[in-house]
DNA sequence: CAAACATTCAATTAGTTTCTTGAATGAGAA
DNA sequence: TTCTCATTCAAGAAACTAATTGAATGTTTG
């Protein structure tokens, strides 16, 4: 480590970056600000960790730039520090994917049934929604839809999902899509919808793909 | 680290991936393979590691997905195991470089000439390239450039810079690559041509990366 | 000013990771 | 078979990292 080769000194940052995303609580954190800014105390309860686990984590975060803190009152807030993160991020999950086939082992124990795995891509949704095929529910908390959310989706928060069947349409096809790839929340959706008989598949990817794809997003009051 | 909740069980396995990224060496390797396939023993020469730590990490790389081997007689022969690994490693280093001041300083103090990092992009070079303004030198090893070069590039490596000066035109714009953005062969090249009172720059990135852009390569004997 | 509150800091403990050394494989050559 | 050589394995010491706890900081509110 000592800084006398300096190619090794530039490694160095590089692997510090790469280091620092090495933590599962850094990851799903990075994942909850993909979303939206927030304080620490909704990353904490959202991430199950303990406050100052997760204040240190952000700090971590913080010293390799990933993310960014501005006070407001009495808190703290966080958001990503650039938006290309969110291609980093990608780039990990396709490289993890191709390789390491325990990633969807684990996603396949998880939801038993490969059927509800589905997905439908970006470019294919845009497709089917301009011809008014599809029907697009966005599985997130309220807070987060109202920050933003995909054009004409219907915010169908988990907890609501049954008690609001009767608005979706019995007859044509659903997407559902949530946080981003590995958000468990449209996996649910999906499943449940299918078991009431609703043709129903998920996006591939989530909201932070979609507009780090600069496709068009509305804002809006909660549904 | 308990598999009762799945999404930390698969932010886990992008963790690992990621903590695999996070070291020094372990980059170094990577970019050295990002050029052509190599034994260990040769890795433990051009990284300056010890044959037994190498191949340690080495198999943490291979654990991780990122890069395979194959036995080629009494040798193991290492190569990256997807191309996407180069734009990974690409992401990691623009995200680094935009965040992390201290990058660009440790290249600044290294290479004190502030001149010397003027750097043309690939588009820049295809451009003049067509427009036959420029003369292209490689420097890297023979050994790596006959194992790909951009086209029409001249093979110029390092040691034999100084003997060979004739050979380059005087008037014409000279434009030097190597391995990737940070290594240091096509750096020191321009600071010795531009020494010599020649018009040098560096390309942004090196053959990787322009190769895994889908460019054209040529494939030849040693210049 | 003092109380209440969100966040950060500091110190400890437990668990990982790194590099080194020397011995063990396993393939090819004699 | 036996020798040689490239690579891997195994074990141990040193350095680093994570999570926990309780105290400290700094901001708003009464």
């Amino acid at each position: 480590m000592s800084s006398e080769n300096p190619k090794r000194a530039i490694f160095e940052q590089f692997a510090a970056v790469a280091r620092t995303l090495g933590s599962a609580p850094r990851l799903e954190l990075l994942e909850l600000l993909a979303q939206i800014d927030r304080s620490v105390e909704e990353l904490a309860g959202l991430s199950g960790l303990t406050i100052a686990n997760s204040s240190q984590h952000l700090q971590q975060l913080r010293r390799a730039g990933l993310v960014e803190a501005r006070r407001d009152g009495k808190r703290v807030i966080y958001g990503l520090a650039d938006r290309d993160i969110i291609a980093l991020l990608g780039a990990l999950r396709r490289i993890t994917e191709r390789n390491v086939g325990a990633v969807e082992t684990v996603l396949k124990r998880y939801f038993r049934e490969r059927d509800s795995l589905e997905a439908v891509s970006r470019k294919e949704l845009i497709r089917r929604m301009r011809a008014g095929l599809v029907t697009v529910i966005d599985t997130r908390p309220a807070e987060e839809f109202a920050a933003g959310h995909l054009p004409g989706a219907l915010n169908l928060p988990l907890r609501q999902l049954k008690r609001r069947l009767r608005q979706l349409p019995p007859e044509q096809e659903i997407v559902a899509y949530c946080r981003g790839a590995y958000c468990v929340l449209s996996y649910e959706a999906v499943a449940e919808l299918r078991k009431r008989g609703f043709k129903a598949f998920r996006l591939e990817d989530g909201y932070p793909e979609w507009r780090a794809a600069g496709l068009p997003v509305e804002r809006s009051a909660t549904a």
